[in-house]
DNA sequence: TAAGGTAGAGAACGAGCGTTCTCCGTGGCA
DNA sequence: TGCCACGGAGAACGCTCGTTCTCTACCTTA
């Protein structure tokens, strides 16, 4: 028999359910499914997790750590200030080339669940104030005024959410190009 | 009795789903909340519909259209071009001042539906393109770069989901200040 | 080896869904 | 007045879901 903690167990069920709903939504995924993806038993699935609202719950905060620490590699990949702002693009762009991309999971969860559950809005909230935040830091960082780091969060969520509908990277370079704009003349 | 045509009836399902599907998403209306709902048999209902699946795609047509004749309401009544462009973001400060706004209900069908119904993801698409080219068609007759028109569709699409969000109209009013931007600077 | 406890497989359960069917009351018409 | 066709109310059906429960097989330990 293979030996596998719970610790695995539930990180294996944490980066399945991540994968299942993203890509069809969760309310589309049963738990049926996810335990055979996981391969887990049902039993230690509802020992490990307090039932699927709060499975949810984990997988968004998780992916929200794993997007920060993505996008930063990219960011820190850069030079100047400015390259380092418009790196969020380059992830966004080389993301979208993947198959499955479906664009922005927060808002995605908003949209399946925000009215039935306080808790994903929370987190919805959480993440977006996160990366604008983020976005005013790297950009006030470079004495631009603040209207231009909420402009640019904009244009990346609007990114998002289009790169994934048009299933192209166009939108994610058009976003860069116009934050190149706003950061080159401010 | 009342007397209620079969196209009346229609009207009162086809507005009654829109209203629910996009205040809780559609899969979590069933058709028997629509039924009482929209004052109409359950025999009905499915008289004049071929299913859920045939309406929610009704609804975001209809949806379309409603919304292009409510943004041309504010775009007819700016004077300028400039203030033509500028005008679909009033419109959306103004509707996101309704309790019940929850962003675009376009991006939130494709949320919730787009990986399991492929005529649901050709309305968004249509939509998406249909806005982008009103914006397009509005600034390149400005004598704007069509780069310009992009981005300040880029930037409603940003503004939309986060408008939802932050329950607040803050979004929609950076945008249009990023918009003023762009179309004064280039 | 024998007993006991643990964990997995999957049956069971209750609820809710989309969809169809049945029944009954009420109209119009000869 | 008597008949019939229609339409509405809602029961019924088959399915899937989230969640729990049961049973069995195996591993551990004395």
């Amino acid at each position: 028999m293979v030996v596998t903690t719970d610790t695995e167990a539930r990180e294996r069920v944490l980066e399945a359910a991540d994968r299942l709903f993203y890509a069809k939504s969760a309310h589309a995924v049963g738990m049926d499914e996810l335990r055979a993806e996981a391969g887990v038993s049902l039993k230690k699935l509802y020992q490990l997790f307090d039932g699927k609202d709060a499975l949810v719950e984990e997988v968004l905060r998780r992916r929200e750590e794993a997007i920060t620490a993505a996008t930063m590699k990219y960011v820190l990949r850069a030079v100047t200030p400015q390259e380092q702002v418009l790196a969020v693009f380059d992830w966004m762009a080389d993301s979208s080339g993947t198959t499955d991309f479906r664009g922005c999971a927060f808002i995605n969860s908003y949209a399946e669940l925000g009215p039935s559950s306080d808790r994903v809005t929370a987190v919805v909230r959480h993440q977006k104030s996160g990366v604008r935040g983020a976005i005013a830091a790297m950009v006030t960082g470079m004495g631009k005024p603040e209207w231009v780091a909420d402009s640019i969060f904009l244009l990346f969520e609007g990114a998002m959410t289009n790169t994934a509908i048009t299933v192209s990277s166009e939108p994610a370079r058009q976003a860069q190009k116009a934050a190149r704009f706003l950061l080159e003349s401010t």
